[in-house]
DNA sequence: GGCTTGTTTCAATTTATTCTGAAACAACCA
DNA sequence: TGGTTGTTTCAGAATAAATTGAAACAAGCC
């Protein structure tokens, strides 16, 4: 039968490798790799910890550290806490992994989709009227509105619907999401 | 009245802003800048182009075109193409959004989901067992299992959600987004 | 005020990524 | 076969991004 330090050693090195596995995916996300190593550690254990754990856990600088968890607080999905008597400040993550989910596609959308969607839609203002021109030209400047035009109905469209997962009613994305799998082919 | 040249000038340049504006996306989306570029110069002129011509338009290297065409390739979303009496190899890119998209996602399921997934699996058969131990200890390994399991369900169903949407008879994604959004609120 | 503890900032450095350019390669032609 | 045109590769250079560490800053306490 196992003894409890060899138990103890395994969850850490499950533990471990859930956040250099979820690391690696950073770049994916959008994120650093040690926000994302950050973020995973204070899932998986599911205990709030302060800066000077963290650092020790994954071995970083308190600069570092400091900058991560900043960031990880503007996405929305760590917060907080304290502990009584202790001034240090403490973060968790958020243990619903799609209200996760959420409020990194909410974050996305606005740090990405909005502004360019904005510039295309300022690059449609400012491209040549096909009214303005004959023949060839003017098929020419009518196709270019045509690309412009689809690629902004597609953006619009994933916007829309990502604003319709992210609402506060959109709780129904694990419901939809289970729902449209479960149907398949 | 406007002449041929000047819409011609002003046409070149939304052009350019609109490859600008997604090069600047492109960290985004997990590819270079270059590859963006190259791409939505294709998507946008609607011209299939030659190495040198996407060389000149973009300003870099012949190695740089090279292996960003490549990339593209590789990604699915441009295609060769060849002109009558010209040995050059040409390339122009699908223009369908929507099909673009699902190119997208079908290719980052590939390098991103499924690898993060196969790992997630691993990590979870070699997490200490709840059964092997009692009390406290138990119940922080049962926690454990239940996050890593969240994890898999959640990637699971964001996996075959994607596949549905990639699958060939998923190209109702157009309109399953469409329906989505129409019925907003 | 001065002292202790905890947090943030940022210039300098390290690390990772992308890009260049020239050489190697490949395919065709006379 | 040698010449011409077009493509790919890759070591080194340039660029961008992440990280460190020490100093500055805050907040509380005596």
């Amino acid at each position: 039968m196992p003894n409890q330090d060899d138990q103890h050693e395994k969850l850490t090195e499950a533990q471990d490798r859930f956040v250099a596995s979820w690391g690696q995916m950073a770049g994916a996300w959008g994120i650093s790799r040690t926000m994302a190593e950050a973020h995973s550690l204070l899932y998986i254990t599911g205990k709030p910890m302060n800066t000077d754990e963290i650092m020790d856990r994954l071995q970083i600088s308190r600069g570092n550290a400091s900058m991560s968890i900043r960031a990880l607080l503007d996405w929305g999905i760590i917060s907080r806490t304290h502990k009584r008597g202790d001034r240090k400040e403490y973060f968790e993550a958020d243990q619903d992994v799609w209200s996760m989910f959420r409020s990194i596609v909410r974050e996305r959308i606005k740090r990405e989709v909005e502004p360019l969607l904005a510039t295309l839609f300022e690059i449609r203002d400012s491209s040549p009227a096909p009214d303005d021109a004959t023949g060839d030209q003017q098929k020419e400047l009518l196709a270019h509105q045509k690309r412009l035009e689809e690629m902004l109905s597609f953006m619009r469209t994933m916007e829309k619907l990502s604003h319709r997962f992210v609402s506060p009613s959109g709780s129904g994305l694990e419901l939809a999401a289970k729902l449209l799998t479960k149907f398949d082919r």
